[in-house]
DNA sequence: GGTTATCATTCAAACGTTTGATCAGTTTTA
DNA sequence: TAAAACTGATCAAACGTTTGAATGATAACC
């Protein structure tokens, strides 16, 4: 969640109309067709604002693209609000899978942005995704490591392809969704089935 | 593979170097910066051909981008012979996991330009990749029914969040690996080790 | 057999359009 | 009234496509 006053490198910067229409008129835009894909003139029309206003407080295109990505990792915190809590290592896989889907069904474009700059990275990638992802691999690493500790879960599992294999069982799930919405049923109702789902195999597969 | 000699629509069409230098150049200038990341001026110098060449033979940017798709997803026939194999149901699966990997090692655009597909999606999504997609889930839930009737695998689990959990694991750990190289160790001589990891889970999640 | 016609292929050049960015000028705000 | 916000017009560059001429091989003709 964005508040309305930003505090960028201790210069204070308040978040009118204008800025605010253009990123959140960019999301879907730039989350549909990629940074390639959107015109400035489309993305200052869909906001309502004058084309130059994206240069003016964005300095260019590529600016607010980076806005955009910023915006919608800022998010990620609080899958960190869990790692902190001091509860059963399972249980705690078990509310980073929910808070993911939870995030992606309030948040649609959010897996968007981060497979779109996985597959055709931008400078955006090294400065706002990579960072990202890599804390989120580290935050379950190290989760798994406590399990470890605790003796509960199986050592004799690569514990990067346990997270990962975690991860991959949620993410694809959604990023899917457009080529198999004939063949799958993703409605948000099904969300829960799907989670003990994920959770069952998970859990058979690395509970000693 | 493509021949060196296509038939198409009847019309005998002569692979001719010109075409073969086209295609084979936007492979990886696609397959890295998307249809709309990269100008028929850099795929034609890139394939050392006149970029009028483009539209001669591709009739376009767009074109050329089909027939690379085109040819890339050409190599799904491969599973298929998979799914005729008369071997017991998990075997099966250990198979398309195993042709699966190896077939990104061989041909590692194949991921990028089917999830570039799927959160940018082009003209070709609804001819190329969403047909393609959907073989490939439909044959992992045929197979999946052959081992319920079978009575080996658990009848209590979804069947669609059971293929796509599988297919999600094997395919987010290719995508992740721009953002993980540092922190999960991607070496193909890994792979076998993968492989084992994910079918140990698949196995403990499905069987009775 | 020599000439001409026809064809697909390749090329450099130019096409008109769209791109992202900028600028001078105007309005709004404090 | 000075600064900030905003506007419409304009810029050069890049875009994808088309053009018309040149090339060379093959087919048709006398």
């Amino acid at each position: 969640m964005i508040t309305d006053i930003l505090f960028v490198e201790e210069i204070f910067v308040a978040d009118n109309d204008c800025r605010k229409n253009l990123i959140a008129a960019s999301v879907p835009l730039f989350a549909a067709k990629g940074l390639n894909g959107v015109s400035v003139r489309e993305l200052a029309s869909a906001a309502g604002v004058n084309l130059s206003m994206i240069s003016y407080y964005f300095g260019g295109k590529e600016g607010l693209y980076a806005a955009v990505l910023t915006e919608q990792f800022a998010i990620l915190g609080k899958l960190e609000e869990i790692e902190q809590m001091e509860i059963d290592t399972l249980q705690k896989f078990e509310l980073y899978v929910r808070a993911t889907v939870s995030r992606y069904r309030r948040n649609p474009y959010l897996l968007r942005f981060y497979t779109s700059e996985l597959t055709n990275p931008t400078a955006c990638f090294e400065t706002i995704i990579k960072p990202a992802i890599k804390r989120v691999v580290q935050m379950l690493l190290d989760t798994f490591a406590d399990g470890l500790s605790d003796r509960k879960f199986r050592d004799d599992l690569n514990p990067t392809d346990t997270v990962l294999a975690l991860a991959g069982m949620i993410n694809f799930y959604f990023l899917l969704e457009p080529a198999t919405a004939e063949l799958v049923d993703h409605a948000p109702e099904r969300d829960e089935q799907l989670i003990r789902h994920i959770m069952d195999i998970f859990t058979r597969g690395v509970l000693r």
